[in-house]
DNA sequence: ATTGGCACTCCAGTCGTTGGAGTGCCAAGG
DNA sequence: CCTTGGCACTCCAACGACTGGAGTGCCAAT
C-alpha cells in the first residue's frame, strides 16, 4: 500500500524538519527512519506529495519542506498527542500550586507555558462575561453611601460606591441585598444583568422600584457590563523568538508588534474557547496578516473550557504533538486551580 | 582654546554616530558641522580623545565610536535636555487623560514611552510601601464576618475578609472603624503599621484591646505588609528591539530574557527613584550583566518622584537628550494624573 | 597649534570557483 | 505496476582572491 507509506514519509519529513531545521532529503530520510525502501522510491513519493501540495522545495536541488497544508495533515491525521510524563505533570502542578491569587496564577501560567514549549506564551485573563456571580454584597458605609462588592466565580472582585439621594435603613438594605442575590447569584453575567434589569423594571405590573434600588442595580449592571478588563492578556517568553535566527527584521518585528496588540491576540484566542479540544491554527489559516508565518496552539480553560483561553505562538515549524500536550496540560491544571480556590 | 574644541568634537561624534549608526571619520565631521578647521586637526583631537578613553576605533582604519565613558561625558556636560514641544506635551497629555484607572494609566504610559522614544519602555506600578493610606473601611457582611477595604493614595485598593470568634455590634464596629482611621489615615504605610500596632499593644498602660480589634488590625497590617504587588512592572515596545539588526542572538536574546526577569528590572528602576532628576545608566555602569551593552534612562514619578519609577532600556547608542526629555515629560504627566485622581 | 601631503591599513563588497547534497528521469528487475 | 540502481544535472553555500575606498597616522611646513 503506497498511500500509507506516503503518509509515513510526510510524517517523517515533518519530524525531521522540525528537529533539524533544514530541508530534508531522500537519503537522510531512509537512514533515520527505517523505511525499508530505497531513496529513489522516497523521491517518487516526495514528488507525489509535492504535487498534492503537502511539500515544497526551496530550490530545485534542495530537500523538501512541509507546507502549511502538510503541517495541517500532520496535525489532523498523523500525530498522536504526546502524553505528558508524570514528572512533567508533577512539575506543572508544583509550579502552579504555589500561586497566591488570580494574578499570580496567570503570571505563573505564562512562564510555565513559555518554558515548556520554548515558544511565546499567551494567557488571557478570565473573561468577565463568562463568569458567574458568586455573591453580591451591599453594605452601608454611611446612611446615603453604599459599597457594592461583586464577587465572581473567576475569583475577580469588583467594587463600586453608590451615593443615594435619601437615607436608607438597615431593613430596606437587607431586603434589597437578598433580592439582588436571589436574582443574580449563580447566574452567568449576561443572565444576571437581565434578571437585575427585570427587578427594577417591575416586569409584571409590580409597583416601580424604589429610587435606592434603581441606583444600586444600575451601578451593579454597569460594573457587570464593564468589559474592559476582559481585554487583558499576558505575554511571556518573547526571548524564545531569538531562535528565529534568520529573517529577523522581516519576521520577528511584525510578530513582536502583533504580540503587543492585545486586541489582536484576544481575537486569536477567542477562536480557541469553542469546543474543548486544543486548537491549532497553522500559518495563514487565520485572519491576522502579521501572523501569517506562524502557528498558534491554544485552548480554553476554566469550567467547560469556556472561561478564557491560553496558548502559544510560534513558527509553523514546531513540535506540534509536544506543544499541544503542554498547552493542554497547563490548561487542565489552571482549570483545576481556579476551581479549587 | 583647543580643550573646548575637543569637547565640541566629542559632541559632534556622538551626535553623528547616533544618527548614522556608523563610525564617524574626520572628513565627514568637518563637513557636517561647521568646525572651522581642517580634517587633520580633527584627527589630532580624536587621537587625544581616544587616548583619554572617550573614543574607540573598531579597526585601525575606521572612524571613531564613542565609548561608555564618552557617552557619560556627553550626557553629563555636553548635552542640553531637549525641551519638549508644546505639540508633544499636548499629545502626551491627551493620551494619558483618557485613562480610566490605575492599570490603564500604567499601560498607556508604557505604550506612550515606547512610542516616543522608540525604545523598550518599562513602568513600575506605584509602590505600596511609599503610598499613604487614604481611607480604611470596615463593614460587617455578617455578625462574625467583616470586610476590610484599604484604599491607598496610589489608587490601589486592597481588601480582606476577617472572621471573628464572637459577634460584634454596630456600635463597637463604628468605634473600631474610627480608631483605625484616626491612626492610619494620611500616614505612609510604614507609619500606619506602627500606629496600628500601637493600637493593639495598648502602649501606655491602657487595657488590652478586644479580640475583634486584634483580629482586624492584624489582618490590616498583613495587607499593608504584602509587598508582592510591589514587584509589578510592565514592559512594552519590545518590537523596537528589531532595530538591533546586527548581533541578534548575542545581544537581543539576553536583553529579552532580562526584560522578563521583573526582579532585575525593579532593581534597575529602584536606583532611579532617588533624587528628582532623570537617571542615566550607560553600558556596564550598572550591576546587571545582561544589560552591559545597553543604557537605561529612568526617573521616579508620583509625589516627590518617590512613588515608583519608569524609564526605557536601549542601546548605548541612543539619542540621550531626546530620550531624557521624553522620560521626564511622561513622568511629570503621570504624576499629575495620579495626583488628580 | 594648524595644515596639506603621503604612505599605509583594513574592511566590505564583488566575483569566480568548487564541492557536495539533492533531484529527476530512465531502464532494468521483481 | 511498483521498486531500484545508475547517471546526468542543478544549484546553493562556502571559500578565497581581488580591489576600491574610506580613514588613519605621521611629518614637514607654515
Amino acid at each position: 500500500m503506497q498511500e500509507e507509506r506516503r503518509l509515513a514519509v510526510l510524517r517523517a519529513i515533518v519530524e525531521d524538519y522540525v528537529s533539524t531545521e533544514e530541508p530534508v532529503g531522500s537519503k537522510a530520510l531512509v537512514e533515520r527512519h527505517h523505511l525499508n525502501v530505497s531513496p529513489a522510491t522516497i523521491r517518487n513519493d516526495m514528488a507525489a506529495l509535492e504535487e498534492e501540495g503537502y511539500l515544497h522545495q526551496p530550490h530545485t536541488s534542495a530537500g523538501r519542506v512541509p507546507t502549511d497544508k502538510g503541517y495541517r495533515l500532520f496535525v489532523d491525521r498523523l500525530s498522536t498527542v504526546k502524553p505528558t510524563t508524570s514528572a512533567e505533570r508533577r512539575a506543572i502542578a508544583g509550579f502552579l500550586e504555589g500561586a497566591i491569587d488570580l494574578d499570580d496564577v496567570v503570571n505563573r501560567s505564562v512562564r510555565l507555558l513559555a518554558q515548556l514549549t520554548r515558544q511565546v506564551a499567551v494567557v488571557q485573563y478570565p473573561t468577565l462575561s463568562r463568569s458567574t456571580v458568586r455573591h453580591v454584597e451591599v453594605v452601608a458605609l454611611a446612611p446615603t453611601r453604599l459599597l457594592l462588592v461583586l464577587i465572581l466565580s473567576s475569583g475577580r472582585v469588583e467594587q463600586r460606591l453608590v451615593e443615594l439621594d435619601a437615607d436608607i435603613d438597615d431593613e430596606a438594605l437587607g431586603a434589597l441585598r437578598s433580592r439582588i442575590n436571589l436574582a443574580a447569584t449563580g447566574e452567568v453575567i449576561a443572565d444576571a444583568v437581565t434578571a437585575l434589569d427585570a427587578l427594577v423594571r417591575g416586569a409584571d405590573g409590580t409597583p416601580p422600584a424604589a429610587p435606592a434600588t434603581v441606583a444600586v442595580v444600575e451601578t451593579l449592571i454597569e460594573a457587570m457590563s464593564d468589559h474592559r478588563s476582559d481585554e487583558r492578556v499576558v505575554v511571556g517568553g518573547t526571548a524564545n523568538l531569538a531562535r528565529f535566527g534568520d529573517s529577523f527584521e522581516t519576521s520577528v518585528r511584525p510578530l513582536l508588534e502583533a504580540l503587543e496588540e492585545h486586541v489582536v491576540l484576544l481575537k486569536l484566542l477567542g477562536e480557541a474557547t469553542t469546543g474543548g479540544a486544543v486548537t491549532v491554527r497553522i500559518g495563514a489559516e487565520g485572519p491576522i496578516q502579521e501572523l501569517a508565518s506562524t502557528s498558534v496552539v491554544a485552548t480554553g480553560y476554566g469550567p467547560d473550557d469556556a472561561l478564557a483561553a491560553l496558548g502559544i505562538v510560534g513558527p509553523t515549524r514546531m513540535d506540534y504533538p509536544g506543544t499541544m500536550a503542554a498547552v493542554r496540560a497547563v490548561a487542565r491544571y489552571v482549570s483545576r486551580i481556579l476551581d479549587e480556590s
